[in-house]
DNA sequence: ATTCTCATGTAAATCGTTACATGATTTT
DNA sequence: AAAATCATGTAACGATTTACATGAGAAT
């Protein structure tokens, strides 16, 4: 779907003069929320994007740090963006690697179970709180086009880690509501005594 | 991270063997909602969990319809499986293409913006409504030892597709609050009488 | 002395999607 | 007559990650 591209020329559609480095920390901070991107992805996504006309570059020469392209985004670059931006989005497919691993949490020794799932917990709370602190700053910033559609990120941003949140709590309720038989041990097969055959054979 | 063995091993781990084909339909209903996979990834993947002895297969001869190769988890593919679900999760980048055309929402059309909110909506309803029919069916379901996982995964799933419908809400009364200046038309110059030029020259 | 920031890239490997390919049986 | 189901794969392409590579200046 080439929705780097897109994610490039949204950091870009100010006006703004960026290079690909000041583009990666710019990620960080707003538009890597919800399209994260590796520096060596952004320097060959932006070859692509002036090959092709929706942005130009320019060298800065500077004495005592490293030369830089700066890059602007295109008349071209700027049509493309609000077309693509006027279309309908697909469903996302998540990828939770947490999600994945709580599948077969039923099979995991509960009290590992619920460490693993207050991990989890601290570092959306960390995120929520990063998220509350940016709205903060936006908020009292003056009102440019970007404006909005920052807000409306950040603030989906936060039901989600709200979500996130609840779901650790009943998660770790569920656990340990469980029946006492249902709970092992990490690393011990479930009843050595009766030992069962796998499928293989 | 090799998440996608993982979740071929969790939709193993029942001990009951399952063809690619099996799988790619268990996928489509519980797995894939965490973590989606297509079927050329799953049949090489397939090949790979045999090669390094996490999973053994079988040739099951059929007449009137194409063989079928039927995969069980191996003894050493369960340990690797308890091992990894052991293991802390990382956060998850997401990566959302709804979100990353909201950036730029503050230069879209309001109507259309709002319309393409209102496709998104109904999207996330309609995986809601699934999410809580297969809750119902699971619930009703005898206790073995994947149900706890399932459970808590579509408890997440309803929570934040909750978010999801919360936060359409929220951008629809948002985007309609604004000031009428704000508003552009697609397709369209901001203003063509007063033509900027781009940082380019 | 070491680490951090600035700044750019290449190379290799892995992961993921889409299209191509086949073919019998069952359902609409 | 056409489409869907069952069942497996390959090929080509595209996207993403990790490691390799460099080097000056500023800060700890």
């Amino acid at each position: 779907m080439m929705s780097l591209r897109y994610a490039l020329l949204t950091a870009l559609a100010d006006g703004h003069p960026r290079s690909g480095y000041d583009l990666l920390a710019y990620f960080d901070g707003s538009i890597g929320f919800v399209w994260h991107a590796t520096h060596p992805q952004i320097y060959r996504e932006l070859d692509g994007l002036r090959r092709d006309g929706l942005v130009s570059n320019e060298l800065v020469v500077q004495t005592g740090r490293p030369n830089k392209k700066v890059y602007s985004i295109t008349e071209q670059g700027t049509h493309a963006l609000l077309t693509w931006v006027a279309t309908a989005s697909p469903l996302q497919m998540m990828k939770d690697g947490m999600l994945l691993r709580t599948f077969s949490y039923g099979r995991l020794d509960s009290e590992l179970a619920v460490a693993r799932l207050a991990d989890y917990r601290a570092l959306h709370e960390e995120r929520m709180v990063r998220y509350r602190e940016l709205t903060n700053l936006v908020e009292a910033s003056p009102d440019r086009p970007s404006r909005l559609g920052y807000l409306l990120v950040l603030r989906a941003g936060i039901l989600h880690q709200e979500a996130y949140l609840r779901w650790c709590d009943e998660a770790v309720a569920a656990i340990r509501a469980r029946p006492r038989a249902a709970r092992r041990s990490p690393g011990r097969k479930a009843r050595p005594a009766a030992r069962r055959r796998t499928a293989r054979r």
